[in-house]
DNA sequence: CCGAACGTATTC
DNA sequence: GAATACGTTCGG
């Protein structure tokens, strides 16, 4: 596997330190790819719908070289800024986590009306996760089927919100919300059947954050720069007070992790979003409607 | 059992 | 608000 990527901290890019254990992969077998490189509001309001959402998706040349030193290939329109570069690696958590949200509001398989009910109903969005889930972990994984998988073999294709089809990996669903042990929008994002489902792909309840009503652990998303990086960089507070300290290397800490679950901060980036998202879900079927009346 | 690391209280 | 310390959880 050749995603964990050692990426070079704000720290020094020469450090060859690492810890005598440290996890060079996700936590989960289902989070081996992450491509996600946006906001879903960015996607919104794209300038251009003819942007090939495929181009979104790929990492920036610097983190192609960073996988994969001799392989450069340009996968994505230059025009869009590299959000790649950015040292928090927040979009790729936060993208998949926004897409998944946009899921759990507006999942729409196909048809405009379903994209005009998505808001008001959850039960196609709770399918849509299962089904996802199901033919997701089934599917080839393999290194060299990481792009098309990326593009064109996700297991769950669906038309969101810019008009186009959009390719969504199932993958997302476990990465992005199922991960969240607090349980704040777990619940929302499925219900029995959908943690049912996870534990029998072998996580235990008790690392999803459902056996017991008390503080759970949650766990890194393996997904985010911090999480893919390799190595400690052994100059931080929490590598030198890491006997006391008891906390992972800063530029390995996950950005998920860093974020309060049940905070002001992420409720009102969460519900700031449902509404935006609903908001543009319900205008884009008014839109369509509208157009359709027109032409 | 032990080490890693998350959560949280405390300190600065 | 950041840094620190410690209890606790979790996985090997």
């Amino acid at each position: 596997m050749s995603t964990a990527v050692d990426i070079a901290g704000p720290s020094s890019p020469d450090q060859a330190h690492s810890s005598a254990k440290i996890p060079n992969e996700p936590l989960r077998p289902s989070l081996k790819r992450s491509n996600h490189p946006y906001s879903l509001s960015h996607y919104i309001s794209t300038p251009s719908p003819a942007v090939d959402v495929k181009g979104l998706i790929q990492p920036s040349p610097a983190q192609q070289r960073a996988a994969q030193p001799t392989h450069a290939k340009p996968r994505r329109a230059p025009s869009w800024p590299d959000m790649w570069e950015s040292p928090s690696g927040l979009h790729l958590a936060h993208a998949a986590e926004l897409l998944m949200r946009a899921g759990l509001l507006a999942l729409t398989p196909a048809t405009t009306e379903q994209a005009g009910l998505g808001a008001q109903s959850s039960q196609p969005a709770k399918r849509e996760a299962a089904e996802a889930r199901g033919d997701g972990e089934g599917g080839g994984s393999g290194p060299e089927e990481e792009e098309e998988e990326d593009s064109s073999g996700c297991g769950t294709d669906f038309q969101p919100f810019l008009g186009a089809w959009f390719p969504f990996s199932p993958t997302l669903f476990p990465l992005a919300g199922f991960q969240m042990g607090g349980g704040h929008w777990r619940s929302a994002a499925m219900g029995a059947e959908g943690i049912e489902g996870l534990v029998a792909e072998g996580y235990s309840p008790g690392s999803l954050g459902v056996s017991s009503g008390g503080r759970r652990k949650r766990k890194r998303c393996g997904e985010c720069v911090p999480c893919r990086r390799q190595t400690n960089c052994e100059q931080c507070s929490s590598c030198r007070n890491r006997k006391r300290g008891h906390q992972i290397c800063k530029y390995r800490k996950c950005e998920e992790l860093k974020r309060k679950p049940g905070g002001p901060g992420f409720e009102s980036r969460v519900s700031g979003f449902d509404l935006r998202a609903s908001d543009f879900t319900l205008g884009l079927a008014q839109e369509r409607s509208n157009g359709a009346l027109d032409g």
